[in-house]
DNA sequence: GAGTGGTCTAGACCACCAA
DNA sequence: TGGTGGTCTAGACCACTCT
């Protein structure tokens, strides 16, 4: 069990860090600095720093120096139950936008058609939104839906669900509604992974910060999917709640 | 945007991972082969392995080589519902073994006794529990009771709660009800980061896979909590499922 | 311009694993 | 024993930010 020294040094900023001898917002000493302090070369120090950016702790910033990140800022909530409403802070606000990005029909993917219980090959509305907070995009949402459910949607309000440029006049679930296709109940199945290059981009996440990953099933009264979504969402800037009866 | 050497050669590696050439359970060409093959040197390359393994999608080995991990394996599924039987497989197998590693009473910290709803410095029943699956620990989760309820339990059932080699007689839900202090509603919260390396530890986690962490309140019919616990599992091993009405 | 982090080199030695 | 990844050096140049 020996000790290296970038592991050393990374343990010693991790200590100064829970310690608040850097507190959230503060620099690290900078690099040469810390060559100095501890007497190893460059790539020495930077192997130390690389270590506790990938934990989240820190992010270096070119120009700037690394500061110390602020992990105690998870506020936004996602609640299933409330599917028009869907993001609240803790003081009830609305989402500051909600855009979708892209829109249209196409043959479904094999593990889609499983969820939604459709025959292979079928066709299903594919809908992306991107949902910001705080001027950021916070969560992309991918969402599937039927085509004889699409259908009768778009017959019973006018509405067109492939136009990514009119927005809906309700929100969905009420408008499943009024095409006799009432959400019932939703399942979602949360789990994390790290981003990949893409994601990473598009919700800005510093390295470090994994995404939230949820699968929703929706269903009928009759326990048919009408609608399945996956979400992904910056894990730093997002947590899920539910309340269920035991 | 100039492309940096060890990006291109991670995009490389990357799109050869997605697209099936190195499949999961093989290797990427070792570090020597990629400094030839694109004419760089050995931190370059690491640079870009670095990347891919914190991303999650290989996992370097000393001796061995660098392989390409599974991502597709996140089978246990937890459920809130059923506190006797805390996780499934899609089969409806046990967990394979639990075993309570730490337990005593202490005196609150504050985010904890906020979240139970009792005065500051208040003593609590702390616990700790390690779930395993497979051999491995793939939860860790920290339970706090209020001194009320501990001892209104082991009154009624004789089971010492601090003791961590007697096991309970039943689940501690079961006894609560017999203590009169009925869970009703739990509430969880959920979001992830990356482990520390206490975590990484513990959870045998490789690099580049977070830890999924949920805030759990359970309360009685009253309203009152009787309960708090923090999960943090393993995201590669671990997802939450939830069904709730709309 | 001064200071920050980012990239990259060429070479060395170490720790680990399999045959 | 030979191949793997891990650590570390000393030095160079680049990209970026702030004053």
């Amino acid at each position: 069990m020996t000790t290296t020294r970038h592991q050393a040094i990374s343990r010693h900023l991790r200590e100064r860090i829970q310690d608040g001898t850097y507190p959230p917002g503060s620099k690290i000493p900078a690099i040469p600095a810390l060559m100095e302090e501890f007497g190893v070369a460059r790539d020495t120090v930077r192997d130390a720093v690389a270590r506790l950016a990938n934990e989240g702790l820190v992010t270096p910033l070119q120009g700037i120096g690394t500061v110390v990140r602020d992990t105690t800022n998870v506020e936004m909530v996602y609640r299933p139950d409330r599917p028009a409403q869907i993001w609240s802070a803790q003081t009830g606000e609305q989402e500051d936008s909600d855009r979708v990005v892209q829109a249209g029909w196409e043959t479904a993917a094999s593990d889609i058609t499983g969820w939604l219980q459709v025959p292979d090959r079928t066709q299903v509305l594919h809908r992306i939104r991107h949902q910001r907070k705080g001027g950021q995009i916070a969560q992309i949402h991918e969402q599937w839906i039927p085509d004889h459910v699409a259908r009768a949607i778009q017959d019973a309000t006018g509405d067109d669900l492939a136009d990514i440029n009119r927005p809906l006049s309700t929100d969905l679930f009420s408008q499943m509604r009024t095409a006799g296709n009432g959400p019932a109940t939703v399942t979602e199945t949360t789990t994390a992974r790290m981003p990949d290059p893409d994601e990473a981009s598009v919700l800005e996440l510093p390295p470090g910060v994994p995404v939230l990953v949820t699968w929703r099933v929706t269903r009928n009264g009759q326990g048919q999917p009408v609608e399945t979504s996956v979400f992904v969402g910056a894990a730093d800037r997002l947590s899920q709640s539910y309340t269920v009866p035991v």
